[in-house]
DNA sequence: GGTTGACTGATAGTTACTCTCAAGATTAAT
DNA sequence: ATTAATCTTGAGAGTAACTATCAGTCAACC
């Protein structure tokens, strides 16, 4: 059993916002000690796995509420917890993609910078100006 | 020349949010028509793509408008613009590490309930009590 | 027995949008 | 020529999701 600390530290989450999914109803099944204390089972840590998990490619707590309160209804939700998980991936793949395309962009900055500075360039930027993209485009 | 209606298009950013960034202090260079009316350049969109580049990875707005101020002083900055890039690029591949991670837990998830779904089995979960992160885990 | 340290809930503050709205200009239709 | 629809603008209110502060409780150690 784990406390607040504890799991923060292990699932990398800070208590603070632990504690605000706790208040949003995302672990309606965390127990309290005899001091009215938090203690996370090992299976808890899995639904704290989850949440983050939900959380972290962007779904609105909102619909992360709504699938802990389906779990908990039961087996007859089982569909619509699938298309939560189902459109939720999807979108984690979409942002694979958009972040597979920046890191291009930044991966040529990057080597644009370097370029710049081991050879000594001018930086050919004339403020306001005749900034040309290929050149230095920022 | 565009109006920030089709930028918005463009880009897919809502105009919302471009005349936030514009606020903000992000755009310094887009010209206005005799209107009044903001008017991008081929060479604008430029700026807003690397601004998009950097706020999609997270980068805070005081740091991208830091950027943007640096690339106008111009030369003498380039380290410090080599390094916010170099940092934005290191951060973008620890969330690319992190999607990656995710991404394998929404599949299993989708299997789980596809399974599920397909052999018509007990959802396993007895509410607030002995599930099984193996056999359900949400 | 007093201080330390972890926990609690309540509440205030922050970031980055996101939305609403009134005012001014442009175009299209009457 | 006037009206209506559409677009833009800035100002400002509203929202989501934290994030930080604070006062208070309680067990544990010196």
């Amino acid at each position: 059993m784990y406390t607040i600390k504890e799991v923060a530290q292990m699932m990398d989450i800070s208590e603070h916002t632990l504690r605000f999914w706790a208040k949003s109803g995302f672990f309606p099944f965390v127990k309290r000690n005899e001091n009215n204390i938090r203690m996370f089972s090992d299976n808890d840590l899995e639904w704290v796995k989850i949440v983050k998990c939900l959380r972290s490619v962007g779904t609105e707590n909102k619909l992360v509420k709504r699938y802990i309160d389906l779990c908990i209804v039961g087996d007859s939700t089982i569909p619509e917890r699938y298309e939560i998980i189902q459109t939720t991936k999807a979108k984690a793949q979409e942002q694979m993609k958009e972040l597979t395309q920046q890191l291009s962009l930044l991966d040529y900055k990057e080597k644009f910078y370097q370029n710049l500075i081991k050879n000594n360039l001018e930086d050919s930027w004339n403020p306001m100006n005749k900034m040309q993209p290929e050149d230095e485009a920022v």
